[in-house]
DNA sequence: GATTAAGTACGAAGACTTTCGTTGACTTAA
DNA sequence: TTAAGTCAACGAAAGTCTTCGTACTTAATC
């Protein structure tokens, strides 16, 4: 019954391969991995074997080279990362993070316009359902 | 010319109280953070002092109990954060941010309604001023 | 001066992350 | 059966961050 931990840097790394790629091998993460970094293979393998144990991910030992799937949604790391930013510099405001996200990364325009049809979707949609708050 | 380091949870933290009460002794920072955490008194001193060394906050010594000030501004302290974010989970998309932002802690329908209004007079200022990217 | 109080300085410990060298097991080919 | 290659396991080291105990300094009070 523990918390959702959150993943570290290095682990959040590993996650978005295993995301991309599905089920992988240690060699295989690696690959893609080195392409931005220069993490030896023996430093991604510690890695995902503490992941596994951590329960971030499991692994299937019937082959000789061990395959990993994660084991945690994507959605709910992204959420629980950005919520904890949230929590700890924004005061549990969301659209003060927005404000800060889009001076920091300039979206396109078409970005924004397709971010502002979004909110009117969810505006609309409270609107129609119910009152309350 | 190293680049503006990322301050730490607890640096964070700290700073938010300089920011919001101004200059301020150890005492005084102290006694804003133990309503919420259970720092001890020296703890919060030496990070302070860390702090001090890096760069992150200045302090005057000319009275006995030093007073502190930010050296950094809290808009870019806060830009940092959240582009680091966006960098390492959302390949650099501010828009993925914000959908997980509201998905993760959500707006009221005033806040929606306001950055809507804003993402609208950012799109406005763009196609106004000039064109292409 | 001695005593107490309020502060700062210092050092070190504990937890966690990240990194990698080394070893041994297994596989394949010659 | 040897040789070469691939891989998992392990342990240890280095770096950070956070925490706090202890000692030293200064100021005020008796």
């Amino acid at each position: 019954m523990t918390g959702p931990k959150r993943p570290t840097d290095a682990e959040t790394e590993i996650l978005r391969v295993l995301w991309e790629r599905g089920p992988s091998t240690v060699r295989e993460v690696h690959g893609a991995l080195e392409a931005q970094r220069g993490t030896g293979y023996t430093t991604v393998l510690k890695l995902m074997q503490i992941m596994a144990q951590k329960g971030l991910a499991a692994r299937d030992e019937r082959k000789r080279s061990h395959v990993y799937r994660p084991l945690v949604e994507r959605e709910g790391v992204e959420e629980g990362l950005v919520g904890d930013l949230i929590d700890r510099v924004f005061d549990g405001s969301a659209s003060e993070l927005v404000v800060r996200a889009l001076s920091s990364k300039p979206a396109s325009t078409e970005e924004l316009s397709a971010l502002q049809a979004m909110l009117g979707d969810l505006i609309a949609a409270r609107e129609g359902e119910g009152e309350g708050r």
